[in-house]
DNA sequence: GATGAATGAGTCTTCATTCAT
DNA sequence: GATGAATGAAGACTCATTCAT
């Protein structure tokens, strides 16, 4: 819960040589283990070095600080997370209603899975929250979101979609993530998935028949 | 972000004397105080003990440990919004979708209300979110929604509408947090509290128009 | 070498019992012997609270941080010296001229003493001499060394009288210190010491005659 | 702040070819440029060799230590104002006052130009102060005090001439340092500088006068 | 009951130097 | 000769909790 001194917070250097990209990749596989295994406030320098069988020199040669790694395990998360939906989302086989419907299966189930360290790269948000360079990662979600939007509602004033988009997809994750914190059967997690899939899909039903009036 | 050893987490006392109760009150309002102006990562029991006026010990002699004045200051939390809630939800003389819609609001105008404690309250949940007092808290609150369900869809199957309670205000409250944790203007939250309460109601009407059939 | 977060540097706490004096001045202690053993380098909170007996909370209970003590130690030299100053300059049985010879002696006499520790101190500087308090002990001595030049020079115009009073002394502190850099006998320093004042006399003369034109 | 392990302080290799002497120089100079906008401090290894654009392997291929790289840049500021002393006291058109007085005027000048790397450099001198080349640098100086001095009192005796020189140069060494710790205006350094100029002149004379008798 | 001084393990971070490539 | 990754000891500082007064 400790605050770090101001500072950039993304990788140090860009690792060029296989052998860096190794390290990285080494260092932050120890740093998902230790914060599953110790949980957000045992999540030490020292610890996540050792578990990587690296000096925390070598450690601080590629992470600036405490916040960098965490930083950069949540910001993996948000990516995989983006193309997830990206794919899922933009699959126009589908109808809009089905693929959201799979989305937020897809998105309940990865959330309980690996939810120890969800939770535990959540408490550690405090640390890494402010970093500037979260707004990228965001950006790229917020167009994803919004080209299906765009889809779904052809009709809907901007602003009212825009509205929608944000309230449907902040919903899920802000559900998901509460959702996940409490260990959940399978059986519990396509039923709630269902019953959220049924609520965001009325919603968006409700939004493109008013348009047509 | 330091774990707390553990030991119990609820008030180590009955404050039955009057000056106890007192200094009880003293030390939360100080906590709270702390809480906003430091932060999680800042409130340290040194901090309120002075800005309560207080001594550590004294601080020690109401409260069993540091989790214990957090946990205490979100159940109370917890308290005021079930009371808020049940009597919204309670006032039978407004439509189950009326008085949904209300709670949307009151909700949200609350949540961004206090929004800096709220959060770092929040930021500080590692510290007393295991503490086995919180389910009693919760239980209260479960039964208000499950009135409030059990009226709002009397011929749904009592999975279903337990489910759908769930739902509805687990993602009710995550969606408020994630919410709240940007600033907001009145107008933002009046939009968005309004298409909230939009998707909530249409779910709720999906789910007693299904019933039907 | 390391630069201190930037903080207050002066007391913690008003001592206001008797403990907590005494403690301040073992730690004190502790804290020249560290500087006169180790050196500047090797001058660690660590280190000095050890030899004081204490832990190192209890040091940061008395001093906010590293810097402070060394400001502390400082501090009391500057004051130490200003009272002798005083005492010397300040001494009207006796004309300027031989006070201003017995201040030299004295001076140089002093430095020599402990010189380890003034070296060392010294070289800690860095870490110490950006305190905005400083000014305060410096004040007082402009004021002695004032009343001194303004006495020994009556009808110099204050300008004059000001930059001359300031190369004296300047170039006293200056190269006092320079001096007692080196080892020393006691035969050296008398000399040496003759002479410095040698060349401050003939320079107050020197401006004394010179206002008589 | 940090001590070296003893070793050798001067530089590793002769640099006898072109390339090395050009590293050589481009290395003291990024040390200045880092010293003068970093603070002794924040002087390390690693901060040269980027700014130097070298590797740190190679500085160490030419510099056996960090202190290696401070004392040379001290020493060749040494050998420069030696330089400059020898050709100002050397100057035999003017007279010995003459002499003085432009040397003290330059050398203020001088001192007060990049007093920041000056001061940043005297920070760190307790990394290199005890090389024991130091003594070849400052023998050379000495030497050209020392004719100045036979020359400008040729009557007086040996020992007393000796301290007076010793006093005469090393009061303007130290007063200079102390006097361009403060940033000063053109005007400040001249009147200062003169008033100093007046002080070694009056005391020079003052010894001149007295071998007569 | 109240006080607040004392504790000391625990945290992050830096940096001179080496040495395998 | 050059490189720069790796090391790990060291240092400043914090803070929950206790306990003698």
């Amino acid at each position: 819960m400790t605050d770090l001194p101001n500072s950039r917070i993304s990788s140090r250097k860009q690792p060029k040589q296989a052998r860096s990209t190794e390290l990285v990749a080494t260092i932050l596989e120890a740093a998902v283990q230790v914060l599953a295994k110790e949980g957000a406030s045992r999540f030490t320098t020292a610890r996540v070095a050792e578990k990587a069988g690296v000096s925390v020199g070598s450690l601080y040669q590629y992470f600036p600080n405490k916040a960098a790694i965490l930083f950069r395990l949540q910001s993996d998360e948000w990516r995989e997370t983006t193309h997830l939906w990206k794919a899922i989302l933009g699959d126009t086989a589908k109808s809009s209603l089905q693929r959201l419907r799979i989305l937020v299966h897809t998105f309940f189930r990865s959330e309980c899975d690996e939810a120890t360290v969800r939770v535990a790269l959540d408490d550690a948000a405090p640390l890494y929250r402010d970093a500037p360079e979260a707004q990228d990662v965001r950006a790229e979600g917020d167009r994803v979101i919004e080209a299906f939007m765009r889809e779904a509602l052809p009709n809907t004033a901007d602003e009212t979609r825009e509205l929608a988009g944000d309230l449907i997809f902040t919903t899920l994750s802000a559900a998901g993530k509460s959702f996940s914190e409490t260990p959940r059967s399978v059986v519990e997690i396509e039923d709630y998935a269902d019953a959220m899939a049924d609520m965001l899909c009325a919603y968006l039903k409700t939004l493109s028949e008013h348009v047509e009036d």
